[in-house]
DNA sequence: TAGGTCATGTAATCAGTTACATGATTTT
DNA sequence: AAAATCATGTAACTGATTACATGACCTA
């Protein structure tokens, strides 16, 4: 259980690195952990949480899939117990932590964060826009209006969220809440300047030395031209 | 191969929702696809740009490990081709697009990104720091500060590239580019503002209606004092 | 000649999703 | 009585990482 220090071929980085021991990163289990620690709760009622707090608050989703199967784990574990089965109809069983849970999401929690992992898919794509279609800008602009669109509906969910409801949010909460908020704000303004950007045909190559895009566009020209008279 | 219909139990959002077909998602595969779209390269050299200039821009990490099968499966495909084998004595493999290949990117760059997806872990621990480690704040100011120099760090990375660096960028990619680096300064302000409020002791709890964090406190006092009874 | 970098590859493993199965309760 | 929602669970799969194996070439 000790880290190892290890020359690092697979990380590409190609230099020396600690490879961390299990356990400490992000995982279902310190959501579910997290979760529980607000109140007790179900399987279900945390997925609802997940849902509607963790929406771009950079939890990621969860699935039931994951979800009741790391419960049972939990349980095994001795980091949460049930507190009560299906006092009613419905079977549901409620979740809280043990003592033993909460000290190992406090030590969670001392442990320094990695750092963000993300991927966004529409930045990926505009990378490689300039070689893989370079014609119609109009399919970009389409996805940089769509993104804006869900932007605001994010903006409006979060806003109306810490203004009425009733679900408790602590001092530290607000703070990245109101980070999460001004994040989103800044992302809009950017995606309509990108929008307005792209509308004024411009098509200037910002930096290509080895005329890089110049031989990728031949290439791509000559490998569809290929195609055509194969086809014949 | 055609959507299908489902009340999507699973997703939790408890609602009717498309289900994507295969194939169009983010994946190595179209990384790999766009990195060849620059240039013909090599494995290891794909995994060097990605290292370099993926950073940050949205794309995730890709492991040797998922990149050599996913070639040799993309050449099955035949969406890309070996340039030249081992010229000299190294046996490096030189891969280029083929027209099936530029016409696969083309097609993918115009299918609608999917919606970001990260997570950060800085962001998921906030959200449970009030109920989980009320009382030693340090440990938290010390994440930000950590997160805080890896940004200026990133900061000076880009700043450097974008000026000195000889490789290509197209005008889209300038322009995300742009915004990449902006992002990365409102992120370096936003992280000072925050140590700044974090130091000035305050500890007024923001939302708290139903005392469930009041709730959740004596929860965990409980769970904690009963652990040491049980010590004896 | 030893250690680093360049370079390709595979087997074991893993975390998580998808899809399915089941059934109660609530709403229309 | 049908449809939606609440609720739990499992089996199959998948995309990816980790760890390992191998070897050439380069430079201090």
């Amino acid at each position: 259980m000790k880290d190892k220090l290890t020359t690092d071929n697979a990380s590409g980085t190609m230099s020396v690195r600690y490879i961390n021991k299990k356990g400490d990163e992000v995982s279902v289990k310190h959501i579910l952990l997290g979760v529980l620690s607000w109140a007790p709760n179900s399987g279900y009622g945390i997925k609802s949480e997940v849902e509607y707090k963790g929406r771009e608050l950079g939890w990621g989703r969860v699935s039931f899939g994951s979800i009741y199967p790391q419960l049972k784990k939990l349980v095994d574990e001795g980091l949460i117990q049930t507190l009560h089965t299906g006092n009613e109809g419905r079977k549901t069983k409620i979740y809280e932590l043990t003592s033993k849970g909460w000290t190992e999401l406090t030590h969670w929690l001392n442990q320094p964060p990695s750092p963000p992992e993300m991927r966004d898919e529409l930045f990926i794509k505009m990378s490689f826009w300039d070689t893989g279609s370079p014609e119609d800008r109009k399919s970009l602009i389409h996805h940089l209006r769509s993104r804006l669109k869900e932007n605001r509906e994010m903006l409006s969910h979060f806003e109306e969220w810490t203004k009425n409801d009733l679900s408790a949010i602590g001092e530290i909460g607000g703070i990245s809440m109101d980070f999460i908020i001004a994040r989103i704000r800044f992302d809009i303004e950017w995606y309509e300047k990108m929008v307005a950007v792209m509308n004024q045909q411009s098509n200037i190559p910002r930096q290509d030395p080895d005329q890089l895009f110049e031989k990728a566009k031949a290439r791509r020209i000559e490998a569809l031209r290929k195609d055509l008279v194969d086809e014949d």
